[in-house]
DNA sequence: CTCAACTCGGATATTCTTTGTCCGGGACAC
DNA sequence: GTGTCCCGGACAAAGAATATCCGAGTTGAG
């Protein structure tokens, strides 16, 4: 039960994005994260295919989230990178060994298996619940307003990529 | 993103036990649900581990619940096998990089690692509403009362583990 | 129009956890 | 005593997660 690492790479990149006005590299997504700019690209590319940001390539290009935030759910992310199937996996079991379960009676789940859909689905409808909105106001009310403008200006910059 | 699929063995078996009068060899259960028996008994050596089941030793030993199926929650099964750390672990990316985050400001977990607690919350609440005896409830709901009986009485047999 | 620089994209190694197995030691009932 | 059964750890194999590279395409400037 342990979820990708990259997902918590992948939600701060898309906060990160709320405050950039324009496209921003993978490398420089990177490093204002401190993580492997390769395997951050792989992540993105994750984001890319799922429809929630959208590459701009050529001289000036990069990343830019493809809807507003308030319409960008963190399960939208969790999924993206994690994958959209449920954590439990029914081998379906009772049809197995010497007392097989009659196929007929097997047309629902299981109760094992329904009690973890229901688990699984109170789980992702606690995430379906916050946008990258909601998490950018809460660094926000967190961190202070200036955090977010901060943000925009060191990802905006020029020369800051190889700057002592 | 993937729970331990001894996760759904163990059930199985808790469920099983539930069923059962008098203590269960780990073999008779791996042959009840065609898996594996060494890798069974290391989920049992969980279970017991964690309290749920308790081992009796020699002839007519085996494995047997150590309360009644009301009051054990699948969330207990699920923890005593697939660990009870959450599935999200925060790396704390703000206090890193060219911008890092005050760290009085950091006393409360960042918004993204609160979205996330409050999922797992949901999910663990979730299955610990979820007894084995309701398992056992909705087994007989769905495959009819003789199922217990049928269960029962495979268990108690004596000769027929290696019948043809 | 040419060029060059910059970007993403997919295919590729490496590490690590999970899965699955095995064997010796100890305890209980008969 | 003897056979059966559990316990605990050590051990090998499989699979996924992690991390990295180089090529294709696009843009903007000259």
């Amino acid at each position: 039960m342990k979820m990708s690492g990259g997902v918590e790479w992948a939600l701060h990149c898309a906060f990160a994005l709320t405050a950039a006005d324009r496209p921003v590299p993978a490398a420089r997504l990177a490093e204002l994260h401190d993580v492997s700019p390769t395997y951050l690209a792989k992540q993105l590319q994750a984001l890319a295919r799922a429809g929630l940001i959208h590459a701009v390539q050529g001289h000036a290009g990069g990343y830019a989230l493809s809807r507003p935030p308030s319409e960008i759910t963190v399960l939208d992310v969790v999924e993206a990178i994690d994958g959209r199937s449920p954590a439990f996996t029914c081998t379906d079991i009772r049809t197995r060994g010497p007392m097989p379960a009659s196929p007929e009676a097997c047309r629902t789940p299981c109760a094992i298996h329904q009690a973890m859909i229901a688990a699984d689905d109170a789980w992702r409808a606690s995430l379906r619940s916050v946008t990258i909105a909601d998490l950018a106001s809460g660094v926000t009310a967190q961190h202070g307003p200036g955090i977010l403008t901060g943000i925009r200006g060191w990802l905006g910059a020029e020369g800051t990529a190889r700057g002592v």
